[in-house]
DNA sequence: AAACAGGCCTAAA
DNA sequence: TTTAGGCCTGTT
């Protein structure tokens, strides 16, 4: 029993129920995380925290692999399990469009990421598409992460803020990533030296860690937003990018301001990234 | 071929 | 304070 949560174990595997809004298609697929895959069966591989697992849902049980222990001290809070988003995503419904757009993000649910994974993979995505994000991070992970046996195959950890600041710009020339690799490389300095303190950062209010994020070089508003809603779990965090200028241009013609969403209004901001970029923003 | 992709930085008004 | 151009690379 977890956190008021019934967890059956069951040769190496954790069967947990959740009545909550919980769809993993969306989870994974909505742009907020770059390294779980399906092949297509409705399972899910992936490796966060340093742990490689594979999960799946049927009815409204899931099952995800590990014991009970590593349930309460790794994935009931990745999964945000603590938290009601559907109770939640009817708060968000503050007009017709914010109804469809909440009605249609249904199963989202905020990730708790490593904070300097999060740093790390935002940088990246700026003027990138997901297929080739999702290319440079396992690039980087195979090349300078740990390797992680899976169930016969080999995953690999996020490379940590210390061993990517040991490297050159240079040395990250393998992925392709481009301009980003020396901000990259100084993000993990940062971040390795304590110049850049996520634990504390993710203490303070948003506007505060935003302007902290922003001292790095590459990280403007986009990507610090980003980090600071999925990475510092603050959930009142608003990233604005291409996807959500057309979706409030759209929608909110005549002003908009997130405060509107209070303290979940980065979960309204998911809801509407997501509808806007399966092609469903056009006001009809 | 040329433009664009889930930005950011710098220079210039 | 706002705006234009450039930036690595890959794809269309």
């Amino acid at each position: 029993m977890v956190k008021n949560m019934d967890v059956a174990e069951h040769a190496g595997k954790v069967i947990f129920r959740c009545d909550d809004d919980f769809d993993l298609e969306k989870i994974f697929e909505c742009g907020q995380c770059f390294r779980w895959t399906s092949r297509g069966d409705g399972k899910y591989f992936g490796v966060a925290k340093g742990i490689a697992a594979e999960i799946s849902k049927t009815g409204n049980e899931i099952t995800i692999t590990g014991d009970a222990a590593q349930f309460a001290d790794v994935w009931h809070d990745y999964f945000d399990l603590g938290r009601n988003y559907a109770g939640i995503r009817r708060t968000l419904c503050i007009d017709d469009y914010m109804t469809r757009a909440s009605d249609f993000g249904a199963g989202i649910r905020i990730l708790d990421q490593d904070r300097w994974e999060a740093l790390c993979s935002f940088i990246i995505s700026q003027c990138n598409n997901i297929p080739r994000i999702r290319s440079i991070i396992e690039t980087m992970c195979r090349l300078f992460g740990d390797e992680l046996d899976f169930r016969g195959e080999t995953y690999y950890s996020f490379p940590s803020a210390k061993k990517i600041a040991m490297l050159e710009a240079d040395d990250l020339a393998p992925l392709r990533c481009g301009y980003r690799a020396p901000y990259i490389i100084g993000a993990a300095r940062a971040v390795a030296d304590g110049t850049l303190d996520l634990e504390s950062t993710a203490q303070r209010p948003a506007a505060e860690a935003l302007a902290e994020l922003k001292k790095l070089n590459g990280v403007g508003d986009k990507v610090a937003n980003c980090v600071i809603l999925f990475g510092l779990r603050k959930l009142d965090a608003f990233p604005i990018d291409v996807w959500m200028k057309k979706a409030i241009a759209e929608h909110y013609p005549n002003g908009f301001s997130p405060t509107v969403f209070g303290e979940y209004a980065g979960i309204a901001q998911q809801y509407m990234f997501y509808y806007q970029r399966s092609g469903n923003g056009e006001n009809k």
